[in-house]
DNA sequence: GCTAGATAGTCTCACGTGCAACTATTTTGG
DNA sequence: CCAAAATAGTTGCACGTGAGACTATCTAGC
């Protein structure tokens, strides 16, 4: 074998310890940022499985879908696109591909002709319930190496950057916009 | 104001508290996939201030930097994609573009002319040693939500994750391939 | 009620990136 | 040794996506 720089060795390394300091130097195996890009990475290809592989999607139309089969009512993209944090043009890509595959329909709105209102079709809407349970089983999978407690902890951990972060929207400003 | 549909009502969702099952719909906001997806766009976000529009640099570029500079001899580009998890053609182009500004340089490796050794000029070191705390500073900022505790709590939880799903190399495979 | 500014949604453009083909080199197996 | 497979790195291609312009519509202020 060519003995190569390529050879990667980290078993000195563990990325659960706490670095020592002062810092000299950064490692990108401790620095959260790039962990966390580096698993959003990995568990997205882990689950795109799933959607793309045995239903063609692709993820801004599963967000699409996801925001439409949770919830009973119809929506406007402009609201899949707050509640996704995703790009409107993304958002409008993908709903006219929905369209045009009838997962999903929208009517005008009456009271304002700017937007329109989303709905899954019955297809859509079977293809939601088929499809949310094998996610929720990819995502007990992936966290299967967590406990029950661990998991909490986790979902409490990313809740406290999310808030920090607004990523959350809070009760106030969603109250500021009166609740559709 | 317009009454539109993109009023967002987030109140009534708590991304924290476990949700009860039996489970008849997915709620994105407490979907760990989409969650670790969300923040990880959130913080590279916050971070590209630094090395975006402070340094020039892109993410790939930055990688490059931050795995040189860790490092005190000179690895390949192989050794960088692997580590980094960042495919061979987007670590070529964020190379060429290193070299051409002269943050980098490489020499041909002797032993295996297919390679190349790379390493910081000292114009790409001094800009490591100026933005590697300033990055830290901005993790800082980001974490900064989480106690002492809190912290190691999700790096222990990222950490595995990350075992898991393999994203870290075990001592045995660090082995199997002599470590360089 | 008219004009100016906001908002929903679409579309064009530019760019970053993954894939896969390609070259050059090295290793392996017969 | 030589042919076949493996590996390092580069490049062309296609595609998804964010930014921002644009249209249509609605609200607000005078």
């Amino acid at each position: 074998m060519a003995r190569t720089s390529s050879d990667i060795a980290l078993k000195t390394r563990n990325a659960d310890e706490a670095s020592p300091r002062p810092k000299t130097r950064l490692d990108l195996f401790k620095f959260v940022p790039f962990r966390l890009n580096r698993l959003a990475a990995e568990v997205s290809a882990a689950l795109s499985v799933e959607y793309q592989e045995r239903h063609g999607l692709d993820i801004p139309a599963w967000r699409v879908i996801a925001t439409l089969g949770f919830r009973n009512d119809a929506c406007s993209a402009q609201y899949v696109s707050q509640c996704t944090r995703t790009h409107k043009s993304t958002i409008s890509r993908a709903v006219t591909t929905l369209l045009n595959e009838g997962l999903i329909e929208r009517v005008e709105n009456e009271a304002d002709r700017r937007e329109f209102r989303l709905q899954l079709t019955k297809k859509g809407r079977a293809l939601y319930e088929e499809l949310f349970p094998q996610l929720l089983r990819r995502e007990d999978e992936i966290l299967a190496c967590l406990s029950a407690q661990e998991r909490k902890q986790l979902s409490a951990l990313l809740g406290k950057i999310e808030q920090s972060l607004d990523l959350i929207q809070t009760s106030e400003e969603a109250d500021a916009k009166q609740a559709y």
